[in-house]
DNA sequence: AATGATTTCAACCGCGTGTCT
DNA sequence: AAGACACGCGGTTGAAATCAT
């Protein structure tokens, strides 16, 4: 089976999953615009990529979802929609691709049973496409525009690297994320509470002011070491979040 | 056993974003 | 600033497996 520009398309057999496997514990992961020749397949970059990240990667696991992979993946999509890559990110062995097989055979099944009897009306609401929460790149080039007019400043005290202007405020559209949550912030004064994530375009759980400083004070410190903000916000509110009863 | 319906999941496709020149 | 290119993501497809009749 080859495609229109002569690589080969579908399903992967034994000898070409060993072809690739040698190929990215040769070089390593990335540049996979070099993995097709240097591999010896006759395959496109796109194809390789996918086949190593959802199938030959070692750590993956091929199990059945543990009940609380399954508990931690309904609160992450509550939190963040269908960003499966985030989900999977926060389960360990699981690709990007399961999450999202697993969620459209078994848990859309059950949230639809769940919300069976609702008006169709509601029904359009639970259809309607999250609000994008637009992730930050994992790495800044020099370049990059998320640091245009920004300074990287090191905090001799404490080791800690940060980002001047607010607290790594650096996104440069028409409405800062950071300026939109420090909105919401404000409306949520008279309950002396802060939000800290996002649904639906709406802020969730309610940390109290200290706590949303002491979690904020945190967040560069996780930049340092390599996570996201999404990470960030994850780790502080996930729990805090009510668990959909999925009709079990 | 045969056949049609349903489910599963690997793979493809198109698009958005970041980087480089 | 603009275009080319690479990467990564989510939505969708379709073949294979499983189930029901």
């Amino acid at each position: 089976m080859e495609g229109s520009s002569g690589v080969r398309k579908g399903a992967w057999s034994k000898s070409e999953d060993d072809l690739l496997r040698a190929c990215v514990q040769l070089y390593g992961q990335g540049k996979w615009h070099l993995v097709p020749q240097r591999a010896g397949l006759n395959r496109c970059r796109k194809s390789c990529r996918l086949r190593w990240l959802n199938y030959l990667r070692p750590d993956i696991n091929r199990g059945e979802f543990a009940h609380d992979e399954v508990d931690l993946m309904i609160r992450l999509h509550k939190l963040l929609g269908n960003r499966w890559s985030l989900i999977a990110g926060r389960l360990p062995g699981r690709t990007p691709n399961d999450v999202k097989n697993y969620w459209n055979t078994n848990m859309r099944r059950k949230v639809n049973y769940h919300e069976k009897g609702k008006s169709i009306k509601q029904d359009a609401e639970i259809a309607r496409p999250h609000e994008v929460i637009k992730p930050l790149p994992l790495t800044f080039s020099k370049t990059s525009p998320w640091l245009q007019g920004k300074f990287i400043t090191l905090d001799h005290s404490s080791t800690k690297v940060g980002i001047t202007q607010s607290v790594c405020a650096v996104s440069s559209g028409t409405t800062n994320w950071w300026e939109t949550l420090l909105d919401e912030m404000s409306d949520n004064e008279d309950n002396n509470t802060c939000p800290m994530a996002m649904e639906d375009g709406r802020f969730m759980t309610n940390l109290r002011d200290e706590e949303f400083t002491s979690t904020t004070t945190k967040a560069c410190d996780l930049f340092t070491q390599g996570q996201t903000r999404s990470d960030f916000f994850l780790d502080v509110s996930l729990w805090d979040m009510e668990i959909l009863n999925v009709g079990e």
